[in-house]
Parts: structure tokens; sequence; C-alpha cells
DNA sequence: TCCATTATTCAATAACTCTTGATATATTGA
DNA sequence: TCAATATATCAAGAGTTATTGAATAATGGA
């Protein structure tokens, strides 16, 4: 992944909406969701829906399948994992204290920042 | 760190002046560097250099402080771990594939995404 | 074929971001 | 105090992004 492909992919999660679609696809794990289900989930009408989720995809951070009536949204975590590690590694040189970040329970709650 | 901050740090380093900057402080390392030695490291001038590094200061991702004439600037490592622990965690429910992608040589070269 | 469902595209508008060049502020040394 | 250095601020303009509501397209069932 280069420079440009992380800056888009940057920006596409750094609007609210977007955000939350992700996080939803995730949660619906490798089945993915129909871009209804998706759009109720974030509350987040027809069109509006089609443009955020057309960006994610345009970024490369999620896929689309046609299946019937309905378009099922997936998240490509192997792009989301090339984006984060272009962070740790290219941009942060691996540095210790952002690696530790990474794991479980490192910046929950309270203590977090 | 919450949504909203989330969101301000990913639009903050969702262009290519401001993750580049970032990139030079990172090997900068504690020491930091001066605005101006930053803006010609990234290429850019004087008024330029100073809006991204005011957004890139106001997203919390750097710190700054005056000494003598010149201003230093540094990475807040704390906060862009606190970032990318949010994507990797809370984001995406701790994925192993993309905790993978945080380790070394991960999505390098050829092979990367 | 007709209708309902599901989703996308389009046009208009509002809001925000980036760049430029000019100007202003803070600090230091002569 | 004056000039030089280092940086920040301001105003205008171009470009980009997000929202809305209306219109269009694709699919499946009565």
């Amino acid at each position: 992944m280069d420079e440009s492909q992380v800056i888009g992919a940057l920006s596409a999660l750094s609007q609210e909406t977007r955000l939350r679609m992700l996080r939803y696809l995730v949660k619906a794990g490798p089945a993915g969701a129909p871009a209804g289900e998706i759009g109720e989930a974030v509350g987040s009408s027809s069109s509006r829906n089609s443009f955020h989720l057309n960006a994610l995809a345009q970024a490369g951070l999620i896929t689309s399948q046609r299946q019937s009536r309905r378009i099922i949204y997936r998240v490509d975590f192997a792009k989301v994992g090339a984006m984060v590690g272009y962070l740790v590694q290219d941009c942060c040189g691996g540095n210790a204290q952002v690696l530790a970040c990474c794991q479980p329970g490192c910046c929950d709650g309270e203590g977090g920042v």
C-alpha cells in the first residue's frame, strides 16, 4: 500500500458515518451486511448511505456483491490491516509505544489517552 | 480517546503534507524539529507550514514548544498510539489479520496489499 | 406485466479545506 | 532602537465534500 492509497483510506475513515459503517461491518463479519441494514444501523438514509458506502469501497476498505435485490458489503480486512500497518511501521517506524497500543486493553477506559 | 477525537486525528493525517510532517517528526525523535526545518523537509512554505502544523497540533498528534526564536514540534506518541489502538481494538475488535499487519515486514514490498 | 423492494445516481446547495501572498508578532543581536 | 530571523495570522479564491430530495435502475413475486 503506497502513500496515496493510505491517504485515501484515512480520508474515508475520517468521517463519523463511515467510521460507524466500518465498525458495523466488522461486527457483521465475513457474512457482511446489505446496504439497507447498514444504513439503518448508522442512521443514514438512502442516497447518503450509497454515497458513504461508495466512498469506503473506493478507498478499498470494503467490497460489494449483489445478492438478489440486495447489495452485500464486507470489510476487506487485508486493506484495513495494510492501512494500520503503514501507520505503525512505515510512518511511525515501529515505535514501541504505538505498537503497545494495538494490544487489547492498552488504551481503554479511565487510563486512556 | 473517543470517536470524535479519532476522527479528528484521522482527518489530520489524511493529507499528504501532514502525513509527511508526522513521518519527519517521528524520525526526529524526542528532540523534535523546528517549524522551518519541517517545512523544508516536506516542501511547504511559511503560511502553509503553519497551517498544517497547527492542524496536527489541534488533532493532538504533535506538541509545540517555543525555544528562543524557533518553535519546536514533537510527535505525541501516546496520541498516535491511541488513534491506532482505537482502529485496531475498538473499531476492528482486535481482528487477528489487522493485528498481524502491525508487525514489521508484514505488508512490505512485493507481497504487500 | 405490474408492483413492491432495494439500492444508486443526479442536481442543487451548503459547508469545509487548501493554497497564496501580504501582513503581523516574537525573539535576538548589532 | 533597528534590522534580521523565525513563525503565525489574515483574507480571498479555488476546489472538495456532505446533505437533501427527486428521479432512475435492477430484481423478484403476484
